[in-house]
DNA sequence: CTGGATCCGAAACGATACTG
DNA sequence: CAGTATCGTTTCGGATCCAG
């Protein structure tokens, strides 16, 4: 049964809050900012959360206008995606994961899915603007997502894309060691828990976007 | 006793929200963006809130280092701050803000503190570029604050000015229903809810900082 | 008065098991 | 796969009480 509560204050802040502040929240919008996900996905991404607080989530957001259920790319099934209302949130939901990565680091074990580390990817790059053009594919925990760098941007998007100079497999928290720390490349190719095929040096030029700071950062 | 609860999630939007996730926490935020404030002010601005919760949260901020007490205005007493990790907040609040007026109004009785108004009012404001500078004094449930009008900015500040051109007394509902529907003004103080000292079409300029929209809108 | 602390019932959450 | 059902635990909300 979803929660019904309210901060019975006429500020945006508090209605705002009324929408999307209950738990888990902003990090079932964080999921879907890049792409449309399956309840099974979502559980998959935020393996903390159990699953009648998550239906219960859902059903609240859909309720509020904030996601909508829609066809997903495989027939048959329903994904859950933002709605115009909700996507604007995007703004606030990236500026809340700048600031958090200045937080104390959780405990162990800790989770991070494929979205919260190609959005932390898309928001800290810093590309050379005159390194070439670059497109990435990435197989993360399952899913196949484009990476374009180009123009001192850097920009993420769900799926296949024809042309890529380099392919690499591995998972969220593999990819957040890459970019904390890129001369790992070599040996976590070595030992298997990354597979590159292509252009090894576009990959190389991909993790060294993120501006080193001296001291190591999770997404 | 402070929240402990964690997601557990390595993300940055995650980390973000294990210290300001928690209910009541950014709301005490939203309250100290404009001003340091004490114990019983936050409890006056927050009525809903009880004041173990209160109490919880802003041992748990502190600790977390979002806010940290300092000496008050008066003194011999103390108030709570934000630190320079807390304010960096501000455009996430304010983010909020803006998206939250498009919600569903909550429903009444609803409290609208000060800091929420002139929150509102700050970022609302399209003041005409061409128009003469205007300082107004607001003397707001208790608290004097400055506006300035300028430059096609509209600016907020705690305390007294030396020169304002006019002044004006009233409460935080009071002022939101001005600000929706500024032709109320000659009413509100003719019935006295309001009260006015200086030059009234000063704070008519004020009050048609914000854009019309037809249909009404609350802080 | 200010700045909380204590106590208690209600609601939300977390974990696990189960179902169409 | 996409959720429900159940149940123990935590947090919240509301009222009251207390020390400085």
């Amino acid at each position: 049964m979803p929660t019904s509560r309210s901060y019975r204050d006429s500020c945006g802040v508090a209605r705002a809050l009324d929408v999307v502040g209950e738990r888990w929240a902003l990090l079932i919008v964080r999921e879907l900012l890049l792409t449309p996900q399956r309840f099974s996905e979502l559980r998959h991404a935020l393996p903390h959360v159990s699953s009648n607080v998550l239906a219960d989530r859902l059903r609240e957001l859909e309720n509020n206008g904030v996601i909508h259920r829609g066809p997903a790319e495989t027939e048959g099934s329903t994904a859950y995606q933002l709605t115009e209302w909700g996507r604007n949130l995007e703004p606030i939901v990236r500026g809340l994961g700048e600031w958090g990565v200045d937080a104390p680091q959780p405990p162990e074990p800790s989770a991070l899915s494929a979205s919260s580390v190609l959005i932390f990817l898309e928001d800290a790059a810093r590309p050379d603007p005159k390194a070439p053009p670059t497109v990435c594919r990435l197989d993360l925990g399952g899913r196949v997502w484009t990476v374009r760098l180009a123009d001192g941007r850097l920009r993420v998007q769900a799926g296949e894309t024809a042309t890529a100079d380099a392919s690499l497999r591995a998972d969220p928290k593999t990819l957040s060691t890459l970019l904390n720390d890129p001369s790992t490349l070599e040996t976590a190719r070595a030992n298997g828990s990354i597979a590159v095929v292509g252009d090894l040096s576009a990959i190389r030029r991909l993790l060294h976007t993120i501006p080193r700071n001296d001291h190591p950062t999770t997404p």
